[in-house]
DNA sequence: GCGGATCAC
DNA sequence: TATGGTGATCCGC
């Protein structure tokens, strides 16, 4: 319906508001061309399949299945053979099912992922001191000034396994960069398989190259988590995570510093792609003609149509392929803005069950609240129908109280 | 300031 | 059988 209404604006649009909006979303364009830079080497990582993978690599049973992390509420990642039957993050686990009636449903280890994290921010952070984990399974860093240092190229051992037994990764074969010096092999028993484990280990070379320092950064995360990552490299951070979904999984992809390779590039890439784009802001543009963030700039001129000044700016971003080159948000408890706690349940309108539920969640976000915030002014209160729609009430803190 | 929406993960 | 939980931001009124 939101699209009709879109859609009738945009027709309704008379020669004289074209032309318009023609000046002015090009001089808005102008303006925004001034905040550009091409001069940070930014660098998006993400693992692969993250809690999938971790499940994988501690149950070799699962690596060649169609599995999936969650519950039957909710599936947070699907392996890539259970991508191939369709089944996908965010999706309930019973639809998971219905498309993979042999999916393997693994329950959430968070403690696990939690510390396969603090392993992989502790390795990036020698690159970038100051990064920013995007969740536990990503992360934002710029390494310019590392590359400065960079002067000579970096050897690291390599350790990989063959064998009967699988328990540890990687295994031989998975990661085929020529050695630098000699290899030597070993066998053992695999104490908790009690087949013949063969370890290889050999040297590795690293150039000085920002895409040469991605490789390595992703040679080490595999090193020391026996888990893939795939890296996007641009010159900032929107381009960059981007680019990391573009050679997924165990990839990477570069996007150079330079204003007309970076056109190129957005010119043909769907706008969903983007992070801040969804499925009701693809939707709106579609209804305008977008579905390249090249025809962003193309049609801009619809763009009032659809979108507020402050929405019309960031899609005009968007289209010109600008973005931040600043670490943003700290997402540490100094800066959380508010708590919440909320529970989904079977459709119920008795009102005691009801009011229990909400007196629980009322006593666990007060247990919170008393160690996780010290002052506030407002509380929300939001309900779930069995429709789906959501409701929210909320109340302030008179002022002077 | 409030209620609704959208978005990411 | 069965469709998540947390936090942020923006919009229109």
């Amino acid at each position: 319906k939101q699209q009709n209404e879109i859609r009738a604006k945009m027709y309704g649009m008379s020669e004289a508001t074209k032309k318009y909006h023609q000046r002015e979303m090009a001089e808005l364009c102008l303006l925004l061309e001034t905040q550009r830079s091409l001069d940070r080497d930014c660098v998006h990582i993400d693992m692969d399949a993250f809690y999938a993978a971790v499940e994988m690599r501690d149950d070799p049973r699962l690596r060649d299945i169609p599995m999936a992390v969650g519950g039957s509420s909710m599936l947070s990642t699907s392996n890539y053979a259970a991508r191939q039957f369709g089944v996908r993050a965010g999706m309930p686990g019973f639809i998971g099912l219905r498309l993979c009636s042999h999916l393997e449903i693994v329950p959430t280890n968070f403690d696990k992922y939690i510390s396969e994290s603090r392993v992989l921010s502790s390795i990036l952070s020698d690159y970038d001191p100051s990064l920013t984990m995007g969740s536990l399974d990503e992360a934002y860093l710029d390494l310019t000034d590392y590359l400065m240092g960079r002067v000579h190229p970096v050897r690291h051992n390599r350790v990989r396994y063959s064998g009967d037994c699988v328990c540890r990764l990687p295994l031989l074969g998975t990661n085929d960069q020529l050695p630098v010096g000699p290899s030597t092999q070993r066998e053992e028993t695999c104490p908790k398989c009690t087949k013949i484990r063969i370890i290889h280990e050999d040297e590795v070379e690293f150039g000085v190259g920002r895409s040469e320092v991605v490789k390595e950064i992703r040679f080490r995360v595999e090193q020391a988590t026996g888990l893939t990552c795939s890296a996007g490299i641009a010159p900032n951070f929107m381009l960059a995570k981007v680019c990391s979904d573009q050679n997924k999984p165990n990839g990477q992809f570069e996007l150079e510093n330079d204003l007309h390779k970076v056109n190129e590039f957005v010119r043909e890439l769907p706008t969903r792609k983007v992070a801040g784009i969804g499925r009701v802001s693809e939707a709106h543009l579609s209804a305008l003609g977008m579905n390249k963030c090249g025809d962003i700039i193309s049609l801009a001129y619809l763009l009032p149509c659809a979108f507020s000044t402050l929405g019309v700016e960031s899609m005009l971003r968007v289209g010109l392929g600008l973005g931040s080159n600043m670490h943003s948000r700290d997402s540490s408890e100094s800066s959380r803005k508010s708590i919440s706690i909320e529970r989904s349940f079977s459709p119920t309108s008795d009102s005691k069950v009801l009011t229990e539920m909400l007196q629980d969640l009322c006593n666990a976000l007060s247990e919170q609240a008393s160690t996780k915030i010290r002052s506030a002014s407002g509380l929300s209160l939001k309900v779930k129908l069995s429709s789906f729609d959501v409701l929210t009430r909320c109340a302030s803190v008179p002022i002077g109280c």
